[in-house]
DNA sequence: CGTAACCTTGATTAAGATCAATTCTCGTGG
DNA sequence: CCACGAGAATTGATCTTAATCAAGGTTACG
């Protein structure tokens, strides 16, 4: 009794309670996708929660289908033998991930045997993801050209996006990478929020940061202190200043 | 008069004359289109002719459409700018390049100002390719699921590679990863040949090698030396044979 | 046969990883 | 509400890999 209120509470005191169709809605990929074809994905995904630090799926694991990010944050990494991880992508919510492997092979033979690209983690408490199946959704591929192009588009951007990770850790020191990061950060957020803030808050733990740049904790925050003593930033906590954005570019170079 | 001669002479000799269409059939990309698209396609693409080392675009230049590799061979590339260079991908015939541009914005306002996402340099003397024009193509897109399923299929597939690369370069040391290109080739080669044959052949300088493996020649060659000292392979020139395949893989790991 | 591009080898250096030791922060239970 | 403990972050000392710098050697091609 008191198992099944405690269930039944957020949903009831809840006013935004969300059902899935509501997620897709906002789902760039199924944004051309008609109410009815919706549902029939709704009813076929199935939700699934995870807790910080939980694995989604191993990159050696057999091909299930794509996930949706309902809420919470998702790490898409590599890991090598002796352990070291380098973080790929930070997935956040409405989002896809793991769509890859659905169309590899489409005209020859459907291989049963498809793997994951890499592997994902959760990274927040509390996150929530739908997992679509493989099969039910290349049907609605094969009649609909606009879903169709809304993948292409999100596939060339992640290429062009891929493109320039490889041009980051290839071509730029750690120093670089990290004045890049804090550039591009800033300018997002000034993006969304039209007028000039100087201050960004890291949506993820600075271990995740230094993996995703390509570089260990220890480095990152060395890189920290010393941009710090060059007057172009302050890091306290998650909350990074920009104090000289002139001297920030330069240092992206 | 002794002008034109020459410029007819290769067409009447050569027996193998190919013209746009015929190459159009190998591409992979195009294999879902009819003769009248092929044709019209053809009508509106341009051949161009490269020498070693010719740059056929540059990644700050203004979009003009995608590439198909008509004979020789292809590096796309990005440069820092203290003149380093790392290749992304070699590209040789019936392949395409630079597709990426024409599908980031799709929905969007088209952008007028988008751009290659990298640089492209011929690297073998007579590097023919052919330009097809952004406008003309996408119309055919959005009027055919088969192609746009190909074209899915081709972003997949190099999503997944570049994973793989960035894996390489974060996660591995030179060593691993000059194992793991020869060993790459080495199944390549006897894939397309069925039997065993335990020597390969390089297609590319050993320069460019180094650059698509993340290092530089001289790191290469001292690479090749210690792999030759272990019994793990031979270096002649452009040929490797490969010694010990069971080491090859466990160095690769 | 000569020159330029390509490749190899050796000596040195530097960036960043590793190892080790604190310190800080934050969620949990008493 | 405080104390505890675990994970996160920082700092310092040292080490390792591979880049850089420099000089020859080889190969291919006009």
């Amino acid at each position: 009794m008191r198992l099944t209120l405690l269930r039944l509470l957020p949903v009831r005191l809840n006013g935004d309670y969300m059902t899935d169709i509501d997620l897709f809605k906002k789902v760039y990929l199924f944004s051309s996708l008609n109410e009815a074809e919706l549902e029939s994905i709704s009813k076929i995904s199935r939700s699934r929660t995870f807790n910080k630090g939980d694995i989604i799926f191993f990159d050696t694991e057999p091909y299930l289908g794509f996930y949706v990010v309902k809420t919470g944050l998702v790490k898409i990494y590599k890991i090598s033998n002796d352990g070291r991880e380098h973080i790929l992508h930070i997935i956040a919510s409405d989002n896809t991930f793991g769509e890859v492997p659905l169309f590899e092979n489409f005209g020859e033979s459907p291989k049963e045997d498809s793997r994951y690209p890499a592997n994902s983690m959760a990274i927040e408490e509390n996150t929530q993801v739908i997992l679509i199946p493989a099969r039910a959704f290349t049907d609605l591929f094969e009649n609909n050209v606009k879903l169709c192009l809304k993948l292409i588009s999100g596939f060339a951007r992640r290429l062009r996006y891929l493109n320039h990770h490889i041009e980051e850790l290839t071509l730029k020191d750690v120093t670089k990478r990290v004045a890049g990061f804090v550039l591009a950060e800033f300018n997002k957020s000034n993006k969304q929020n039209k007028k000039t803030k100087s201050e960004i808050t890291l949506q993820i733990s600075k271990n995740d940061l230094a993996s995703l740049l390509g570089t260990i904790p220890e480095t990152l925050s060395r890189t920290f202190k010393k941009l710090n003593e060059d007057n172009i930033l302050e890091v306290t906590g998650k909350a990074i200043l920009v104090l000289d954005i002139n001297k920030l570019k330069e240092t992206a170079s």
